[in-house]
DNA sequence: GTGGATATAGTACGGTTGACCTACATAACA
DNA sequence: TGTTATGTAGGTCAACCGTACTATATCCAC
């Protein structure tokens, strides 16, 4: 059995796969069903389970290509500028995203799903940690002094801080209108932190 | 229709509400059912419904009354201490709870459900509104220079930064053993912002 | 162009869900 | 003590769920 090896069966599958994140962002989670999933895409039940046999291979699937978007930006981050520009375009990029109806809407979802399905924690862990990662060697090379276990702290401290801001800025909240307050914020006390981040603990 | 007046119909609610409370944090909302719900209380369907005629009455209930005891929390800092102090017992108190079990599963559960269901978002915003307003007053003590729109900006920034680390410092997350030192950066570069927060926009 | 792989549709089954309704048990109080 | 409000149990219903299975249609390589 290998489906998706005709031209129709690609589409398909990114169709399906398309129609499962919407319906996702739209619904929550707690009502995403095949059939849904089936209707948004346009085709039959049947079809769907053609090309995915139970609802966790589609759940799985479908949050690997959403994850996998963020994961490319990243590198392409990584590519202009200075450090201290790459430090200041990573956190504007990750927090203009936030306010995008899709991140808004995709991530609570993903974080409540990782708390009680143990594969999807897995892949949130990955992509948070090729996140860090490269949020790590910008820091590093912004202040070389940092040790690595302290660059590891900063950027966990740092990217964990900027994924708050999600609930409260984000698409249709309260606070949308102060995104480039919290932008300069963020920059601000941030790159403050990096570069006096090797004070020892009191 | 008035229930709930007898003792013994009382503490039923009480076991109901902690019953789903429970439930939402070891299942998630996507299998939260009316029926466990009354399983886990020990009653049946039909007696829970009875308290509860309708689901989203109960998720209301549930939900207003696990805020409350946020609420009453955050009063409770203001009691004791300087504002220096008052800023880091807050967000050492947050912090250090949200690596506890139930807040790490309840908070994405309510953040999920929030951009789903409007009058939970109603609730939600309301206790962040409180959560801020404290915050806010601690801050204006710490700085009486800030206008109180920048003491706004500041608290909203504060907080939702601290909100986001549950997802990677709480119960059960790959970070949690960084707890104290994500307390000591949280509360160092925080002060230094409310020092400096002051600065007017480049 | 035909045969075998791929894609699509249709149906059925066992289970769960929220809501509704009725009958019975228990408690409070006149 | 009796009667009324309150609490509890149980059954029913239509809708929806994930999964399994079969039958038909379409595609592409040979």
């Amino acid at each position: 059995m290998k489906n998706g090896v005709y031209s129709k069966g690609k589409s398909r599958i990114n169709d399906i796969l398309d129609a499962a994140h919407q319906l996702l962002i739209d619904a929550g989670y707690h009502n995403f069903s095949m059939r849904k999933v089936a209707d948004a895409a346009g085709i039959k039940l049947g079809n769907l389970q053609y090309y995915f046999p139970s609802k966790s291979l589609l759940v799985s699937a479908m949050l690997d290509k959403t994850i996998q978007v963020y994961l490319d930006t990243f590198d392409e981050i990584r590519t202009h500028g200075s450090p201290e520009e790459q430090f200041q375009n990573l956190i504007k990029h990750v927090i203009t995203d936030l306010t995008s109806r899709e991140t808004t809407q995709f991530f609570p979802e993903l974080w409540s799903l990782s708390n009680h399905e143990e594969d999807i924690t897995v892949h949130m862990d990955q992509m948070y940690a090729k996140y860090r990662s490269i949020l790590g060697d910008i820091i590093a090379d912004m202040n070389p002094a940092l040790s690595p276990k302290q660059v590891e702290k900063l950027s966990l401290f740092i990217s964990a801080s900027v994924e708050g801001h999600t609930v409260f800025i984000g698409h249709n909240k309260p606070w949308t209108k102060e995104v480039d307050n919290i932008v300069a914020m963020a920059t601000q006390s941030f790159t403050w932190l990096v570069e006096h981040g090797d004070i020892p603990k009191r």
